[in-house]
DNA sequence: TTGTGTTGAGAACGTTCGTTCTCTATGGTT
DNA sequence: AACCATAGAGAACGAACGTTCTCAACACAA
């Protein structure tokens, strides 16, 4: 296995036991018996834990990325674009190992003592406003729609990590229908 | 100074640290320092770190409940009531304090490991939710306008904690306008 | 075959944590 | 003054953590 693919490897099986149990619950040699490499080879593949916790975030944000944005793709028109995002939630929010945003979590659980962090989880919101943005411009919507839109999804996922089930996706999208049909009559 | 209030101290300082630096960051050390207390006079207090974790919760659940409702106690209409939620999210965000919702930090960082402050932190949420339920009922607005204002609320609270600003709570406020005001009208 | 560099397995190290224990000083009671 | 119970200060303990080191096994070149 080449160095790349190990290193994937293990930020794979990283993110995984971070998602489940918490990042600073899981040991380095947790790391080192499910992923079957020897603490030297994971030592020599990253410096520290702090740098796979950072490999882990940056390929959170590039899976979800990935993720909302295949599936705002597949809708046809710029308002269902918008609502998309909402059916994305709730598909996550079904999955067993849904245990609500990777980013909310790396952010309570060391934002405030690993500064790092607290940077890529700002990034990655940003990011995501950046986005709704972009969705709601192509609606023709109002700029405050964006970060409204973008709200609603947070609590989503937040609801839906604490309470235990998916049903806060549906409340999110009905909301958003509201929000959206509201901006259109305004801006039209 | 008697037991109660000792208790009180070490929970209260318990909870200014726990919201600056994350629970796992703060040792039993420097609660020690920090109240002047000895370790002996702690564990008298308390049975284990545990202990003051739940102890930390519950206070921050009765003054959540009581900041809130004082709020919207000092609005008149139902519907500026439901709004009022949001005024004292902003409030809140602007408090040199603010770190985000302590269940969220606190479900974030221990609730896969500690059922216990899993626990809680659903109380907590439901609790809410079902503040939010009495006052949409008391505005004669449609049952499922109570779990969309309680998301609003929920995304702020991540959005205003992750980027550091304010501003959430304004946006929630006015995306809270428009599905209240929908809301009514499709009710009346 | 011999020598050499590399690697895996995990022991070891230094630190930190939650918790308990020791020891000393103190204050009240007789 | 003599005794005792109490409590503070912090040392001590066992466990767990991230990281490094040791050492034996192995692969491969000469």
């Amino acid at each position: 296995m080449s160095e790349e693919a190990e290193r994937d490897r293990v930020v794979e099986i990283s993110d995984e036991l971070f998602n489940s149990r918490g990042i600073q619950s899981v040991g380095m040699d947790e790391l080192r018996r499910v992923s079957g490499l020897s603490l030297k080879a994971i030592y020599g593949l990253f410096p520290s834990k702090a740098a796979i916790i950072l490999a882990v975030l940056d390929r959170r944000h590039r899976v979800w990325t990935e993720g909302v944005t295949a599936r705002v793709d597949r809708a046809l028109e710029p308002d269902t674009k918008l609502l998309a995002i909402y059916d994305y939630l709730a598909d996550w929010f079904r999955e067993d190992s849904f245990n609500g945003c990777g980013f909310i979590n790396a952010f309570a659980e060391l934002g405030a003592v690993a500064p790092e962090v607290a940077v890529r989880a700002r990034e990655h919101k940003i990011d995501f406003q950046n986005y709704v943005a972009r969705l709601v411009a192509g609606a023709n919507g109002p700029a405050e729609l964006a970060p409204q839109l973008a709200i609603l999804a947070e609590g989503a996922q937040t609801t839906a990590a604490i309470s235990g089930n998916a049903d806060a996706a549906r409340h999110a999208r009905a909301a958003a229908e509201v929000l959206i049909r509201a901006g259109m009559s305004r801006a039209s």
